[in-house]
DNA sequence: ATAAGATTTCAAATGTTTCTGAAATAACTG
DNA sequence: CAGTTATTTCAGAAACATTTGAAATCTTAT
């Protein structure tokens, strides 16, 4: 391997690591995913510890993590007992994943909270819908439900199997007037 | 104010506070901001301290972040000398101006490095682009490039001022089959 | 069945982020 | 200008998240 080769795949995993916020996963999942992304092959435990300086037991779980994330898939080699990983190669096959999981883990959850939260206060909730208080709070409940619902629709849209994918949805309202 | 209306609030403030992660700011950022907005009314320091329980110095701190990222916005009233403070409103222009900021914070940021990654290995980098793994790795930098540039051109859209709301290209979207 | 190798678990250590409280600074009033 | 009130700053404290390393568990080959 040229040397400008291994460099720039070590920076490319400094560069992923600082991702590891915006996409909502810790900074080692970000620099094991980097590292089987860059190099393109399934690595085994060991070579991921070799290459990142990890313990075992932090690649361990991160492994595991991204396996639940659905953006590392697991392979066996024939003759040999190890377990390898290797990357999800396709970017948008990756970024769909990621929001799918971020819909069931973040977006679900609030919008349960919050027709808990207009039970509270709403039609069900008698004696207190003549107060013009409670009704400017219940329109603001009613904004954000709806606001989750279509975020919830459309990003449900993008990374359904059957649903036009992510990327042609992205370039067809990128492109036109 | 009816009791069911206070807490209601209460709860809201809560449930706001755990997506805090999910828009990459803090919990306080989220419980001070979820206040503002479910309270409607603009408040000084000391009502959002005296409501959250928090430090003068967290107040302070986390209302100017609020401020740096554009969702509150800061009024005076005459014969006080208090600053007061209020939360934009509409959920969406919430949403753009997170985006906006996001955008700017993360997604610029990563695109230059994608660049400078670049040149590390491509055609200003002679001698090295024979190699078929070299090949290889400059093709998977180039579609993490246009990922990245096809998220920012679309982003740039939904939250430009003169472009068509994300609101509207999101019903279109969810819309039409 | 057992031995070797691979993987997982988890308590303790480490690292990071967030919060407090008090001092310093700034802004207003008369 | 002096006095008063409001705001910001920041070092240390507290809370939170991540990582280690070694023991426990699981898997496979013979």
């Amino acid at each position: 391997m040229p040397p400008e080769l291994a460099d720039a795949r070590e920076r490319f995993v400094g560069t992923w690591g600082q991702m590891a916020g915006a996409w909502g996963i810790s900074r080692t999942m970000a620099e094991i995913h980097a590292l089987l992304y860059v190099t393109g092959d399934a690595l085994c435990t060991d070579d991921v510890m070799a290459a990142l300086r990890i313990s075992r037991g932090n690649a361990s779980m991160s492994l595991r993590a991204l396996l639940d994330w659905g953006i590392v898939s697991k392979t066996h080699r024939k003759g040999d007992r190890k377990e390898y990983f290797a990357a999800e190669q396709d970017i948008w096959a990756m970024f769909r994943a990621i929001v799918s999981q971020r819909l069931k883990r973040e977006v679900d959850p609030m919008i349960a909270s919050l027709h808990e939260l207009r039970d509270l206060t709403g039609e069900r909730a008698p004696g207190v819908q003549d107060d013009p208080a409670v009704a400017a709070h219940n329109k603001r409940l009613e904004d954000l439900v709806e606001f989750f619902e279509t975020i919830e629709m459309l990003a449900g849209r993008f990374v359904s199997p059957q649903g036009e994918g992510l990327q042609s949805a992205a370039l067809r309202l990128a492109e036109d007037e």
